[in-house]
RNA sequence: GUGGCUGUAGCUCAGCGGUAGAGUCCUGGAUUGUGAUUCCAGUCGUCGUGGGUUCGAAUCCCAUCAGUCACCCCA
């Protein structure tokens, strides 16, 4: 029979690596709720239209990296979502969150892009993503970005890199790009092979090249910055002036841009340094005119997105997150099984996590599950304890030692150390 | 989408034309109800999948799937 495997680029997540992701959930769930973040949830799956108009219809991900099918009854066209901001910006205008003014939330789930796997880049891959609309100033765009910052520190992630950058409005940068495919035709004898592919797909990234002949050519090249106009300027240093005020080290680079068309103003992108590796491990920026174009009411937002799986991979190498582990576990006699199974509810009724052993076996064979469980408590029930009325509680962390105890005594010397550990 | 490397026990890997292996894990015993240490014994398997070459293929060839890395691009 054929094997039935993950799809491409899909993982699963096992029992061993949740501590850690759970960890991380609860952190960031903790450091958006301090700045006034509420949780919303929207579906998986949108209407293909939404990813279109919002990514925009040029872009890699729209033109080949989507997860796109018909629904098979009316023939709708449907897709799984690339990236959150667009299901969150269509359900804001769909339930006029924004009549009772701006809004600031957050979502997280899976994204789904048909790439190429590879290090830090999945077909399906989770994402935090942080919204805040119908704020025009610049104080929420940095208000973003020292929010991350705090949670790389809640972290202990030390090893990141900010780069903020201004890509003025549509108008600023399509001139931009004019200038720079023309900059780059007059002088197309000294392009490589990779910029004169890239010349009319994506001139900008050839501004990042690592050619070191072509680095007097790139520095003469027109800069975006000299196309922005005032307000953007202005719109600029109000977010770089609160990073600097707040202490957060960045650096401004010209070249840094987003993948998705909608964004203007303001974008930055936190890099991650591994051991061998380097990736974007959250980037995002503002987005001034989304809201209008997805029909809502003109209004101005801003926001980002963070990769959990390469967050995840910087926070592998540090000390390892104690998973959940029981309190008891209740090992016991075949002939005891009703007993043990009434003594592990009462102490559940009591608030204690219990696992009770299940599928027989010897007494020796029931201590190393116990003991594999990794319960600081194994609870023994055997002939002269049922005979007795009472329970033995084994100190499987401490020095093993093990007393005979009624029911009640019990479940008080488990909380005691429940108590103790917290 | 293009290219390089890799798929052998649950896990980490050796074997690279001639009977499928080690460590770990797991199971049992040493220990007459008691784990984590030590010692002894035992089970691991369509050698990713499908085809081909050969007397004989885990080993060589082709295809395919998957993992991984790079390009492209990006969280």
């Amino acid at each position: 029979m054929q094997k039935i495997q993950a799809i491409r680029g899909m993982n699963d997540l096992l029992p061993d690596a949740s501590p850690l992701w759970q960890y991380f959930e609860d952190t960031v769930r903790e450091v958006f709720e301090q700045y006034g973040y509420r949780l919303m949830r929207t579906p998986v799956v949108e209407a293909t239209p939404l990813f279109a108009r919002a990514i925009g219809e040029v872009t890699d991900i729209v033109e080949g990296e989507m997860y796109s099918f018909e629904d098979r009854l009316n023939g709708e066209k449907l897709t799984l979502r690339p990236e959150a901001t667009a299901g969150l910006v269509r359900a804001v205008i769909e339930h006029n969150l924004l009549y009772n003014g701006p809004q600031r939330v957050w979502t997280w789930g899976p994204m789904f892009r048909h790439e190429r796997p590879q290090k830090g880049r999945y077909r399906q891959f989770h994402q935090f993503d942080v919204e805040a609309m119908g704020f025009p100033g610049p104080d929420v765009d940095a208000e973003q970005i020292v929010m991350l910052a705090r949670l790389w520190k809640r972290l202990g992630i030390v090893n990141v890199t900010l780069y903020v950058n201004s890509i003025g409005d549509v108008a600023s940068r399509a001139a931009h790009r004019e200038a720079l495919v023309k900059y780059f035709e007059s002088r197309a004898d000294e392009l490589d092979a990779d910029a004169r592919r890239r010349l009319h797909t994506n001139p900008l990234r050839t501004l990042d090249t690592k050619n070191p002949a072509m680095q007097s050519l790139v520095e003469g090249a027109p800069r975006l910055k000299d196309f922005l106009d005032d307000a953007a300027r202005e719109h600029f240093a109000g977010v770089t002036s609160r990073l600097t005020a707040s202490g957060i080290a960045f650096e401004e680079n010209p070249r840094l841009v987003r993948g998705f068309d909608y964004y203007n103003r303001t974008v930055f992108e936190f890099i991650g340094k591994g051991a061998d590796f380097e990736l974007a491990i959250a980037g995002g920026g503002r987005y001034d005119g989304l809201i209008e174009q997805l029909g809502g009411k003109s209004a101005p937002g801003c926001g980002f997105g963070i990769g959990v799986e390469r967050v995840l991979m910087l926070l592998e190498g540090m000390t390892a997150q104690a998973g959940d582990v029981p309190d008891a576990y209740v090992i016991h006699q075949e002939a005891f099984g009703q007993q043990a199974w009434d003594a592990a509810e009462s102490m559940r009724d009591a608030g204690l996590s219990v696992v009770l052993h299940a599928g027989g076996g010897s007494f020796k064979s029931q201590m190393k599950k116990a003991d594999g469980s990794g319960a600081r408590f194994a609870i023994i029930l055997g002939e002269s304890e049922v005979a007795a009325g009472v329970l033995s509680v084994k100190d499987l962390r401490g020095g093993g030692e093990q007393q005979t105890l009624p029911l009640d005594l019990a479940i008080e010397r488990l909380w005691s150390h429940v108590v103790e550990n917290n």
